[in-house]
RNA sequence: GGGGUUGUAGCUCAGAUGGUUAGAGUGCCUCGUUGACAUCGAGGAGGUCACAGAUUCGAGUUCUGUCAGCCCCACCA
């Protein structure tokens, strides 16, 4: 073969067939085809993302998932498409805006958002092609976007009808804020840490002189907008001043105290200082007792309307006020007091709450049918203990915040009458008040949550609104892969959404993997700097190699670790496989691809091999079934490398190179249908290295990628008539193993031909024995091999199932040592059989056990017996030498 | 404050519905390999399955508790 190199070098066809694949439309599908629909919708990308880590083992799950769907005849889908990531594009945008010295708010608009459509066209593709390195087999003629014409029209017209059932509201509420990003927030998109900060404790005195209230607070600062002091109704302490007026200090406002069982007596003084501009709890208690509500933060965190404050920002404002309360004897002690802040989830600034209005979705109808339909079944999670989470969360939903202060998303239909004050909603855009016919209309500025219109993708995608034979054939998708990090941001909303407005669920299946770790178990990130880049990883290795590793050693749902050795474990398999098949194409000689054997042709080792194959057909499509891929690709990795490589094409070695031409073809027939039926079974884990492999076999054709999924059915003609091969094969290959670990127990050269003596044990495994001697002999370099009634008078012997196998000493051995293994092996065969002897005395075990486990006790124990008394003969054979 | 999850060989991880002597890769030790592959082969050492109870004829596997780590959720100023 002089087309096929020495090692397996990925570099050198990977990027070909890709193409050829994409060229040939191998991925794409119409709802018309015919078998079983199978779809998955691709988690979106950022659109100005680049592949990272987590995205590789994303995109290798599902594509191992589509990929056996389509061998396996299903009509598959495999949905692309990438999302418009609203608060990070604009970002990227600004930062760009920024190194040309200008801003947004310079540009307008309308010009901005010329930019980010640019920088969307310049980098927006990266991603998919970045996509197609991994091998995934997305349909990309049908690539989307999350604001492209179709998902737009399906972002208008849900928001519309929530709109006007009233599950869309126009509100003014206190929401997470983030002073950098200049938006509000949902609750989702704020991560709280703890810190260490103080508790500032200070005196707010009555207004009638009579003293004072002490009260505790983490926020200095935002006692300036103080209007009111809470205790709790029952608190004795306060009891009878609950209702006297306060003097707010520094400012000199007065407010009330009052009392609700919202505080907490038990915390700090059991006194809250009330700020209903800039804090939940607050904002609550404030509507219930009539609070003024005063403003002393703007949107960029600086102080406003606060006297000699204003335009400090908060921090430098919290120092000052400290300062001067400290000075006006306010300021009675600082504690150290660890507290959760939260932050931006994108940013990382700390975030402020303040009033504003956005709109919100109403969760609580959505929710319903959401958890319902996890509880029914009809939505799975895989692993199954997600439910609890997914369950535990939509029960304690609140409103989502759909409105963000940016221009780059889907712009809200609302529109607001500068002549009647009307505002209105609507599907298609306006020029004119429906109210009064005003044409003084101005557009709502705000954009919404880009996970809006993700949690529209299942639909979507797939034409919706239209009722295209896409949406009929393909909704409900199969199954959805993604993190278990973003649950709470997508899964459920895609749920809520589907049900909503298709009225089934968008998946019936939710399959979630953990995340990719560095080395050390830590988060990749970008501050950290211990991202390791896939695409490096495929330059270097391939991409099957990197597809490989990710897959194996993990299980579903848990994190995995990246290690730059794991995947040198997964290139060496890509390479024995390689290496395994140049080998055969190199002794291809003879070979008729018209050869039928019949099964009179088969050797133990070809009945052997079909044999684990076919039971490896079915444990790999079983695992592969209940979304054990790591699992399903250990047992590929162990029929490749040690059952078919290691062993079986060992065993064919002596008819490839022998002069029997018929027992040649047979092998070669074996070795042709092992290979070729495992490049097939391998292919969804490794799609470039099959595809390569099997297009220079000569009994394939066709690309791998569409030829059928091997199935047990097809062994069916091959399999042996035998049900015990398994059996046979163990007793000869433990043959093998004995006769070469007494040659390395007596220091022998193990190439060494030795002779070999046979006591069968079993009177009818003898035959077995005599037809398979030849291999032993080849396998374990023995000489022809002697059967035997007696054992030798000087012999090393091993014991296996139905035989003893001796070794006539010949040569020095070390008796010593050999005598101290054999007592020491014996001292845990008697521990063994002791224990089994036991259990066969419990009369318990002998009532309540199945009679077949009973059965192998009993065997167990006189076999362990058989062995027992041969070592203690060998021991004194040797004590006496 | 709730909830989840992990603890198995030096390291990284598998061990579905409880059932012989608990596995793999890697590392370590021995030996071998000039024709498929040193990105290799044949062996070996190495584990009280975190700890303590319970259920059971039988527990790495089920249950309870303890310890240790990780994560998520949560409006205690």
């Amino acid at each position: 073969m002089d087309n096929i190199s020495k090692t397996y070098e990925p570099q050198q066809f990977e990027k070909e067939i890709y193409a050829a694949w994409e060229r040939d439309k191998n991925f794409h599908t119409t709802p018309e085809k015919s078998g079983e629909a199978y779809c998955i919708v691709i988690p979106p990308p950022n659109v100005t993302g680049q592949l990272h880590m987590g995205h590789a083992l994303d995109e290798t799950l599902q594509d191992i998932l589509i990929r056996y769907h389509r061998m396996k005849g299903d009509n598959t889908l495999w949905m692309p498409g990438t999302d418009h990531a609203g608060i990070a594009t604009q970002a990227k945008v600004e930062e760009q805006l920024r190194g040309e010295g200008t801003n947004r708010y310079e540009l307008g608009r309308e010009k901005f958002l010329e930019r980010v459509w640019q920088w969307k066209e310049t980098y927006g593709n990266r991603i998919s092609y970045q996509l197609r390195t991994l091998g995934s087999s997305c349909d990309w003629e049908r690539e989307r976007f999350t604001m492209d014409k179709g998902c737009s029209a399906a972002v208008r017209k849900v928001f519309v009808q929530l709109y006007n059932e009233g599950l869309i509201y126009r509100g003014t509420r206190i929401t997470n804020w983030c002073p950098k990003c200049n938006t509000a927030l949902s609750d989702i998109e704020v991560e709280h840490e703890t810190e260490a900060g103080h508790l500032w404790h200070i005196r707010y005195p009555f207004k009638d002189g009579s003293g004072y209230v002490e009260v505790a607070t983490t926020r200095p600062e935002t006692m300036l907008g103080d209007t009111g002091v809470a205790v709790h109704p029952d608190d004795e302490r306060y009891k009878n001043l609950v209702g006297k007026t306060l003097i707010l200090p520094l400012v000199n406002r007065e407010i009330p105290l009052f009392a609700d069982s919202y505080v907490d007596k038990n915390f700090g003084t059991g006194a809250v200082k009330v700020t209903p501009a800039h804090d939940p709890n607050d904002f609550e208690m404030g509507l219930r007792h009539n609070l003024e509500q005063v403003k002393v933060i703007n949107n960029e965190g600086k102080m406003i309307d606060a006297g000699k404050y204003t335009g400090l920002d908060r921090y430098a404002c919290r120092e000052q006020i400290v300062k001067d309360l400290e000075a006006g004897g306010f300021l009675v002690k600082i504690e150290n007091h660890e507290h959760a802040v939260g932050h931006c989830h994108r940013c990382h600034t700390t975030i402020e709450p303040l009033i504003s209005d956005q709109w919100f979705v109403k969760m609580e109808t959505l929710a319903k049918p959401a958890i319902e339909a996890v509880k029914s079944g009809e939505l799975q999670f895989v692993p199954e203990r997600f439910t609890k989470i997914y369950i535990n969360w939509l029960e304690n939903i609140r409103d989502w915040c759909i409105s963000r202060q940016l221009w780059w998303g889907h712009q809200i239909p609302a529109w607001y009458c500068d002549d009647c004050g009307e505002m209105t909603v609507s599907e298609t855009d306006i020029d004119e008040c429906p109210h009064c016919h005003g044409k003084n209309l101005r557009r709502e500025e705000d954009v919404l949550d880009t996970w809006f219109s993700s949690a529209l993708w299942p639909f979507s995608t797939l034409g919706y609104p239209e009722e295209t034979p896409e949406l009929k054939k393909f909704y409900p998708t199969s199954v959805l892969v993604t993190g278990y990090d973003i649950i709470f941001f997508w899964v459920v909303r895609m749920v809520m959404m589907g049900l909503k407005f298709r009225g089934e669920v968008p998946f019936r299946k939710v399959f979630i993997h953990g995340l990719v770790r560095d080395e050390f178990g830590r988060k990749m990130s970008k501050s950290l700097g211990n991202g390791v880049d896939p695409v490096e990883v495929i330059d270097k290795y391939g991409a099957d190699s990197l597809r490989f590793m990710l897959i194996t050693g993990n299980t579903p749902g848990n994190d995995l670790r990246f290690y730059w050795a794991k995947v040198e474990f997964a290139r060496n398999f890509a390479n024995k496989i390689w290496n395994a098949s140049r080998f055969l194409l190199m002794n291809l000689e003879g070979f008729d691809k018209n050869f039928k054997p019949t099964r009179a042709d088969f050797e133990l080792a070809d009945k052997w091999i079909i044999h684990r194959l076919d039971e490896r057909i079915g444990s790999v499509t079983k695992n592969i079934d209940r979304f054990e891929l790591g699992e399903a690709a250990r047992l590929l990795y162990d029929f490749i490398w040690l059952e078919f490589c290691d062993y079986y094409i060992e065993l064919t070695k002596a008819r490839l190179y022998g002069s029997d031409m018929r027992a040649k073809s047979t092998a070669l027939f074996v070795l042709m249908t092992v290979l070729e039926s495992s490049l097939r079974l391998l292919h969804p884990f490794m799609p470039f290295l099959t595809e390569i492999i099997r297009q220079k076999l000569p009994n394939a054709e066709g690309s791998i990628m569409l030829a059928p999924y091997p199935t047990r059915d097809e062994l069916k003609d091959l399999l042996p008539e035998e049900d015990n091969i398994e059996e046979i094969a163990a007793m000869i290959s433990g043959t093998v193993r004995t006769i070469r670990n007494l040659k390395s127990e007596l220091g022998i050269d193990s190439r060494k031909k030795s002779a070999v003596v046979l006591k069968v044990t079993k009177p009818n495994h003898k035959k077995i024995f005599q037809e398979n001697a030849g291999y032993i002999t080849a396998l374990a370099f023995a000489e022809p091999i002697t059967f035997a009634e007696e054992k030798p008078a000087h012999a090393m012997s091993g014991v296996i199932e139905g035989a003893e196998i001796y070794l006539p000493l010949e040569g020095l051995i070390d008796t010593e040592k050999e005598i101290a293994r054999l007592k020491k092996e014996l001292e845990k065969l008697r521990k063994a059989a002791a224990s089994t002897a036991g259990k066969l005395n419990n009369e318990r075990f002998l009532s309540k056990a199945p009679a077949q486990v009973v059965q192998s006790e009993r065997d167990k124990l006189s076999a362990a017996e058989e062995k027992i008394s041969s070592l203690e003969q060998r021991i004194n054979q040797l004590e006496n030498l």
